[in-house]
DNA sequence: CCTTAATATGCCTTGACAGGTATATTCCAT
DNA sequence: ATGGAATATACCTGTCAAGGCATATTAAGG
């Protein structure tokens, strides 16, 4: 479970942080409020702690979680290629589409090869 | 496979679209840029394709693949509430961490600094 | 047609991971 | 100390996905 992406491909471990976005939870709320087994939560914010997504501070039997910035971040680190992408070629490709439209098709009848 | 966060769980499969940022490739493009096995490549292609991270035009007999927004526009949606999480919280976090680093901790009996 | 290039698909094996259930651990209160 | 609450961990099992390899498909060119 080494990278952030395989961290957040689980649905109920997104669930968890979504929650967590709102104030900090202990075990028993996150169980409570996603209706999910004990054990599968434990399981799942292990996996979470360990890959730095959340930390713990104990509060008696208490282990109250919360967010930690970093491999989110990482994940929107890498969008980011793709996000300049989209912003570079947006006016290009929507001529492009517009282009599309109004001509049928011009098959490519040039002789062209590579 | 359903989820795009499944989807780009796989390192491969974000090395392809990383490649595909810069232009379209055909299927022995990537193999050849990311060396992997041929078979390998048509397999994640058809992931992403059916997920919607790429589509493909026929070329004779290759396939020139290029990216899609949708689905990793879909992910970044996801990672906004996380932004705004980090941001409205950001000056409030800074001031604590500020306050802790200058008043000593009331655990730490042994009066050592760090 | 036949061959070759480019790509896709099928089958098989292997490994990882998630859920379920039971049990262990930790801490509080009495 | 003992019991009980809150959380963690162990073990087992089924599922599913990824890689390797072989083979099928499709198109082009001679």
């Amino acid at each position: 479970m080494e990278s952030a992406f395989e961290v957040i491909a689980e649905p109920n471990r997104r669930a968890i942080l979504s929650l967590l976005v709102s104030s900090q939870r202990s075990v028993g709320e996150i169980e409570r409020r996603l209706r999910m087994p004990q054990p599968t939560v434990s399981k799942h914010l292990r996996v979470l702690r360990e890959a730095g997504f959340v930390e713990a501070t104990v509060d008696a039997q208490r282990r109250l979680y919360r967010l930690r910035p970093e491999p989110l971040q990482e994940v929107d680190a890498w969008l980011d290629q793709f996000r300049r992408f989209w912003s570079a070629h947006f006016d290009a490709l929507e001529r492009h589409l517009d282009r599309m439209e109004q001509s049928p098709q011009k098959k490519n009848k040039d002789g062209k090869k590579r």
